[in-house]
DNA sequence: ACCTCTATTTATAACAT
DNA sequence: TATGTTATAAATAGAGG
């Protein structure tokens, strides 16, 4: 918006369209933090761009993923107990869905976080970006398959010096 | 930051604090709709505050599901098979994991989008917040809820002149 | 393609209503 | 407490290296 004004519209130049995104994208992730901090409200961001093979989530996966949790478990609307009884039947199945996919996202989040680890150990996430709480869980996680590998490496040397 | 420039720190003043984040909220969410304009890239935004009860989900709770949704089932890194041979058991545990996730998060993504489509009927989420695509899903989940509804009518009918 | 440097536009803190 | 106004801080488009 300095030196002119630009139309709020796709920019069609590769390179403009390429460095735009990252001036913007870096403003947004300081906003985000800004109002995180100043008004203690909980937040998160995801950004795809075809300039990174990975998202950008912020503030952290993990905490991301915890934000969006919360936003799929939501329990269902108190309204939904008035409703008027022709709709009853309909609101039968909504307890029915609601109560298997807060199971079912139970179950799923642990696997959700398995995979972000192992994103982590595998390199494709920097450790920089875990929270402490995060961090917590990683060491955990990197303990029990520390152990599994020690009895894997024990069999090998048995099985070899045997 | 006008009139005066403030500390990045967390607003102790209720109502300041309240007044601050109305207003960021709004201008974080016209920057993340610039950026995708501007730049042609999927973003998603949730804000959560004690001001509202239900979270500020942008663009809107289904697009932000299929953003999320992207960034749960992203492929295991290429990297991985790229590790040394000690670490294969823990390889192999990692993509079992990824693929459980992944069969789940389908079956999963299905019942999230239609837990959101009966928030909207019940009115905890305007309509107004609903892309094209949303509320093509929603008039199909909508007309086949009142197929249900009319013969459920039409049993009563039925019973009652009977 | 990526900095640095402005000229401007935009966002917004404090004030006013 | 919400909404409107304004002075100032911050973000950023385009230019130059």
């Amino acid at each position: 918006m300095p030196r002119s004004k630009v139309k709020l519209a796709y920019i069609s130049n590769d390179s403009a369209r390429r460095t735009t995104f990252r001036k913007r994208e870096s403003g947004l992730i300081k906003k985000a933090e800004e109002i995180t901090t100043l008004c203690g409200v909980e937040a998160c961001a995801i950004l795809y761009s075809p300039y990174s093979p990975e998202p950008n989530v912020w503030p952290s996966p993990l905490d991301a993923q915890r934000v969006i949790s919360r936003f799929r478990n939501m329990a269902p609307p108190e309204q939904n107990r008035k409703m008027v009884d022709q709709q009853s039947f309909a609101r039968q199945r909504l307890e029915k869905t609601t109560e298997k996919v807060t199971k079912l996202g139970t179950e799923n989040r642990h696997n959700e976080m398995t995979q972000v680890m192992y994103q982590c150990l595998s390199g494709r996430l920097g450790f920089e970006c875990l929270s402490i709480g995060d961090l917590c869980y990683l060491s955990g996680l990197v303990s029990q398959n520390l152990r599994v590998i020690d009895r894997r490496l024990e069999f090998f040397q048995r099985h070899h010096s045997g």
